[in-house]
RNA sequence: GGCAACGUAGCUCAGUUGGUUAGAGCACCGCAUUCAUAAUGCGGGUGUCGGCGGUUCAAGUCCGCCCGUUGCUACCA
């Protein structure tokens, strides 16, 4: 346990082909989670990735936009390094598979998989773009289904009745590149030949390196046979060419898993590390894969069966998670739920809010998980705001003016010291083992336990109390001590998920020099810092303006004729006299403030020109007093004054809402002054 | 069509090798509190544990069938 590993761990490699978005940040997310939680241990722990940057797609989309394949892989990877960096997944070294080290690779797991007579080549019949002069990959090619006859389907399967068939059973086959009627032509192609590597792979996939699903979708896949893999692809193609095999190139699939290799080849060169002693055969180093579960037929079967022929080590453990939905649905563009990683942190949301949301709901198995944006905005003002930072914040003040920032240095020797211990150990223990299985929804939930005692335990003490008595000084010091010790106890816990949030608070707020280690957990701290706001609450309508810049307007208006809003009727007709006995006006929202013991009013002070009137709005859930002062709004000026709980409200302002959302209160168009009616 | 996973309170999920009146957080209601960029504490209601049948002294937990959702698959990886 306290022995020091060596752990190579990866995220699959995202395609150079598109943005990242929300689905791709829960592999990179959760993987980033392990590497920094190994790390926090003492472990050595080497996190890579790289782009994939190989194949047809990139090609001909670098065509399209006229550029080179170099200069296209180039400025994505810059754009995918910059969206990484953004949600902090801090890799040891992000690389390229187009790189000298993965070509060199690759070439000689090729050489060593042929001289092993684990490659074969033979002729096969595909579909040629005689204008192009290339080979089309099925999805590339467009038809008529075989058998339901819907017109421009791709060449591997028929989106209106879901037959899958080869490309050569389309009827009427076109090239969906060029255009041109595809022609049938024979070419040979280079396989590697899984099948004669069942015996190991079944021996491999039992012998826990897979998650229990996953070796069962294995099993189903040996029931299948072991089909030969075809590793070529013809010229022209972006990739690296086959030695002694002009104008073939290795499918991008073979070259992909390599880039690991690659990437951390160039990685330890630049710092010196030995390579061999993480790849070779019989390594004692741990090197582990997390991948979505669409790839486990790469990772699970060609990849170790590559490596082990190919005389390196395989994977100690290969770990596939589930796919993402948001809101319970298929990310779709439509629907704006088609979340880039770029445009999150556009709008201004707080990246640390998706660490946690995705550690609440990853629990190591390859089960699917659900964005749900309500659910989202909920659990994180709940938790990480109402809970965790707000411990420090009930309680930091007291230390900052009663205290001098001081904090019982023999906190730890005290009773409540060992009480306090005793229950942060033992569920340390239990924290460290969820992250080590990757159950991060079960350590979410012990900590937020510790959380919930730490603030109850505040509760009974009540500081503030406290403060009011004379010589306050001794019973703070204890009762703020052992709060703060559990708020830095439970940052150290939070700091793999939440680490810009962590290393603030060990360095601003605990005035430590370095990050949290996870050995901290046997220390308590000796002082604070003046306490500055930590983390702001998600506003809902934040999350209404992400969707709706991502949300892809055109295909909405095409794919969906039906009005949205249908679902509540009009009201009554009325006539012209019945309207214009509301008197509505513009006016000034000069003050707004939170009511004491209201759960939704806010107060508002209105300006209408002539007078001020105060009116109880129930906006809270939506909007920020701060953010209201200064604005002008619309108001009801001649509704009869209702006597509230909290005082007398003398009209009201509008706001529209449904099941959709809101309240989203009205603003009227510049050049409208206070006291203007409207009609 | 075949295979697999999942289906537990309004929402998100826990439920260890079957064992006392089925849990948590959030939401909701009431009370307390005011230290906290409003955050907290206490109390409370809520469920035919997808349906039907079976094994068992005992099933959310095992078996069978059915329904629903999702994914994989049909010689493509």
């Amino acid at each position: 346990m306290t022995q020091t590993r060596h752990i190579l761990v990866t995220s699959a490699l995202p395609y150079a082909n598109g943005p990242i978005h929300l689905g791709h940040l829960v592999e990179y997310i959760q993987t980033d989670i392990w590497a920094r939680f190994q790390k926090m241990q003492g472990h050595t722990c080497h996190y890579v990735c790289a782009d994939d940057t190989h194949g047809t797609p990139i090609m001909l989309r670098a065509e399209k936009e006229g550029i080179t394949p170099e200069a296209l892989i180039q400025r994505v990877q810059v754009e995918h390094e910059r969206d990484f960096k953004g949600f902090y997944v801090a890799f040891d070294h992000y690389y390229s598979t187009h790189s000298p080290e993965t070509k060199e690779l690759a070439e000689t797991i090729y050489g060593r998989l042929k001289d092993g007579g684990f490659i074969e080549s033979r002729a096969i019949e595909q579909y040629f773009d005689p204008l192009k002069e290339m080979f089309l990959p099925d999805r590339f090619i467009k038809g008529e289904c075989p058998r339901c006859h819907a017109k421009d389907q791709y060449g591997d399967s028929c989106e209106a009745c879901g037959a899958t068939y080869s490309p050569t059973d389309l009827l009427n086959p076109v090239s969906a590149i060029s255009g041109a009627i595809p022609v049938r032509k024979e070419s040979v192609h280079y396989f590697f030949k899984l099948g004669q590597c069942g015996d190991f792979l079944k021996t491999w996939t039992r012998a826990g390196h897979l998650q229990s699903e996953a070796a069962n979708k294995m099993a189903e896949w040996f029931e299948a046979g072991l089909a030969d893999w075809d590793i070529s692809r013809d010229a022209p193609y972006f990739g690296f060419e086959i030695p002694g095999a002009p104008g073939k190139f290795f499918y991008v699939w073979l070259d992909a898993p390599i880039g690991y290799m690659g990437s951390f080849k160039k990685y330890a060169e630049l710092k010196g590390i030995d390579f061999d002693a993480y790849w070779k055969q019989g390594s004692d180093t741990e090197l582990y894969h997390f991948i979505g579960k669409d790839i486990l037929y790469f990772h699970a079967l060609f990849w170790p069966a590559m490596l082990e022929h190919a005389g390196f080590r395989t994977p100690t453990k290969i770990f596939a998670h589930g796919f993402l939905t948001v809101n319970g649905e298929k990310m779709s563009k439509s629907r704006g739920t088609f979340i880039t990683a770029e445009s999150y942190l556009k709008e201004g949301l707080n990246p640390e809010w998706l660490r946690y949301y995705y550690a609440c709901k990853l629990n190591g198995s390859m089960e699917d998980i659900d964005l749900n944006l309500e659910d989202f905005s909920l659990r994180v003002n709940a938790d990480l705001v109402g809970k965790y930072i707000n411990i420090a914040s009930r309680t930091a003040g007291f230390v900052t003016k009663h205290l001098e920032g001081q904090l019982d240095p023999d906190f730890l020797a005290s009773a409540d010291g060992k009480t306090q211990m005793a229950m942060i150990t033992e569920s340390a223990v239990s924290i460290s083992k969820a992250y080590e299985q990757r159950d991060y929804a079960k350590a979410t939930r012990e900590i937020m336990r510790i959380a919930d005692s730490i603030n109850e335990y505040v509760n009974d003490q009540a500081p503030w109390k406290v403060a009011k008595t004379e010589n306050p000084e001794k019973d703070l010091l204890r009762i703020c001590t052992r709060s703060l010790q559990g708020f830095y106890a439970l940052s150290i816990l939070l700091a793999p998920l939440l680490p810009q949030l962590t290393q603030r608070v060990a360095r601003e707020f605990f005035g430590m020099a370095r990050d949290f280690q996870w050995s901290d957990l046997e220390c308590s701290p000796r002082r604070t810092l003046p306490y500055e706001h930590l983390m702001t609450r998600v506003e809902p309508q934040k999350i209404q303006q992400l969707i709706d810049s991502n949300r892809d307007n055109l295909e909405a208006a095409a794919s969906s004729g039906t009005p949205v809003a249908a679902t509540i009727p009009i009201a009554e007709t009325i006539g012209i006299d019945d309207f214009s006995k509301i008197d509505l006006r513009v006016v000034r929202i000069v003050a707004a403030d939170h009511v004491e013991g209201a759960e939704k009013l806010l107060r508002l002070s209105l300006d209408l020109g002539t007078e001020t009137r105060t009116v109880f709005a129930g906006i809270k859930s939506a909007y920020d007093p701060k953010q209201l002062e200064g604005k002008l709004t619309v108001m009801v000026a001649n509704l009869a004054p209702r006597k509230m709980k909290f005082g007398l409200s003398e009209g009201m302002v509008l706001a529209a809402s449904d099941d959709r959302g809101g309240p989203f209160i009205l603003f009227p168009d510049q050049g409208a002054e206070p006291g203007m009616r409207i009609k």
